[in-house]
DNA sequence: TCTGGGGTCCTGAACCAG
DNA sequence: TCTGCTGGTTCAGGACCC
């Protein structure tokens, strides 16, 4: 297992039996503050903040130097910037990250086939079948950290474990630039007496709940009669903490995933009232969401709105559609009939779409097709976009729009695409 | 203090059909 | 015909994750 090294980070010592722990968790290190940091090094000791300074954009990541001065993660950045006044702000670069993303997840398949992708900073390993050629899990763990460090000038934590669960535990306890093993048999002993806020799917909310029933760490909700645990957060929650807390998780790393839903949202850099102005987004929102269904050759049943209104409470409405659909115009149609739906309209901060319900495009083909023209349309437009770009077509009322000095939402944080 | 954007999963109510 | 039960689906919302 492993000890601390004085600064409160777990390391593994060497002996720590990793013959059973075949699951590595990979997780970069402050990510996109450290991919800013390659190509600006004059940055490297200061506290440097992922995001944006104007509007209502919020932290998407931070240096440990940050960090160090109470700034997190999805914290707004003008708080951020009272914590920590002498920050940098660095405006997000994604087109670097995804690359540096890439990069890693190569260096990873070069290891395993079995790479489950999380996000666009982390990973689980099984590396059962590559023992006999690279070495014990811990030893692959090395390897790669060594490899991403030389490849990308990037570091990671590793965490080795029986579970992915555990793995990712472990990983978070080696943060940063570190490498802890759990062996199967020292699976209790790391996970009772972490508090319950480490726990995967404890948030603010649920620690809340667990606190009121007197519990405080993972080993109190191990042991807690099941009863009392649904009570707080529910049969499929209480029976699924529960689990954690006793060390069971049987799920395999899994290399493919199936989508659920496709949806964009977008935050208004001032509230805005004026519901032609809304209309317009959501058939901005629809075509960006259309698009996205037909790259990956999905329709969608159910189509999703979301507002927020300026005092942060936060709606949703949805239909399901007799005909899934991949065209832009319906959705947009149904997104603004639901939003007429929301009556007395007040000041909106965010709105969204989202398609639900994805199937792959030719199930339960249509006799009578009542978008054909603008799926041809869209159809035809894709493949303009496929070839000059997709900045090379926009609905004609999206033109009007720019051109009339009314733009879209200045964002903030997150500028379109 | 003032809260992004992309998702997933779960719950409970309402409704419908057998 | 009415009522109760059960299971499936839809819808709205909450919580969580990165």
């Amino acid at each position: 297992m492993g000890r601390d090294d004085g600064a409160g980070r777990q390391i593994t010592v060497g002996t720590a039996d990793d013959s059973e722990t075949p699951i590595l968790h990979i997780d970069m290190d402050a990510f996109f503050a450290s991919v800013e940091l390659l190509t600006r090094p004059e940055l490297r000791g200061l506290p440097v903040i992922i995001g944006n300074r104007d509007g209502r954009s919020v932290v998407t990541s931070a240096t440990y130097e940050a960090r160090r001065f109470g700034v997190g993660a999805a914290m707004p950045v003008s708080k951020a910037l009272r914590l920590c006044p002498q920050a940098v702000v660095v405006p997000p670069n994604y087109a670097a990250y995804a690359h540096y993303s890439s990069e890693v997840m190569r260096l990873f398949s070069d290891v395993t086939p079995l790479v489950e992708q999380l996000s666009i900073d982390e990973a689980f390993l099984d590396v059962s079948g590559a023992r006999r050629l690279l070495g014990s899990p811990s030893e692959i763990g090395s390897l790669l950290r060594r490899r991403i460090e030389h490849e990308t000038g990037l570091t990671c934590s590793v965490g080795v474990a029986a579970s992915k669960f555990v793995a990712k535990m472990a990983s978070t306890r080696a943060k940063p630039d570190g490498l802890l093993v759990v062996p199967r048999a020292d699976t209790l002993a790391f996970l009772h007496p972490l508090p319950i806020r480490t726990l995967w799917g404890v948030g603010p909310s649920t620690e809340e709940s667990l606190r009121r029933l007197g519990l405080a760490t993972i080993g109190d909700i191990a042991d807690v009669p099941i009863g009392a645990l649904r009570s707080a957060v529910g049969n499929a929650g209480a029976a699924k903490l529960q689990q954690l807390a006793r060390g069971l998780d049987p799920r395999s790393v899994e290399t493919t995933r199936i989508e659920k839903s496709i949806g964009h949202e977008v935050t208004f850099h001032d509230d805005v009232t004026d519901i032609d102005r809304l209309r317009v987004e959501l058939l901005r929102l629809a075509d960006k969401v259309a698009v996205r269904l037909r790259e990956r050759g999905w329709v969608a049943r159910t189509i999703g709105l979301k507002v927020r209104w300026s005092d942060f409470t936060t709606l949703s409405r949805s239909h399901t559609l007799p005909e899934a659909t991949s065209v832009g115009r319906r959705l947009h149609e149904e997104a603004v009939a639901l939003l007429e739906g929301l009556r007395p309209l007040r000041p909106v901060r965010l709105i969204g779409i989202r398609a639900e319900h994805l199937a792959p495009v030719g199930d339960g083909a249509l006799l009578w097709d009542p978008d054909e023209d603008w799926r041809e349309a869209e159809n035809s437009v894709d493949a303009v976009r496929r070839k000059f770009g997709s900045a090379a077509l926009a609905p004609a009322s999206l033109l009007r729009e720019s051109k009339g000095g009314a733009a879209g939402p200045r964002t903030g944080s997150f500028p379109d695409d």
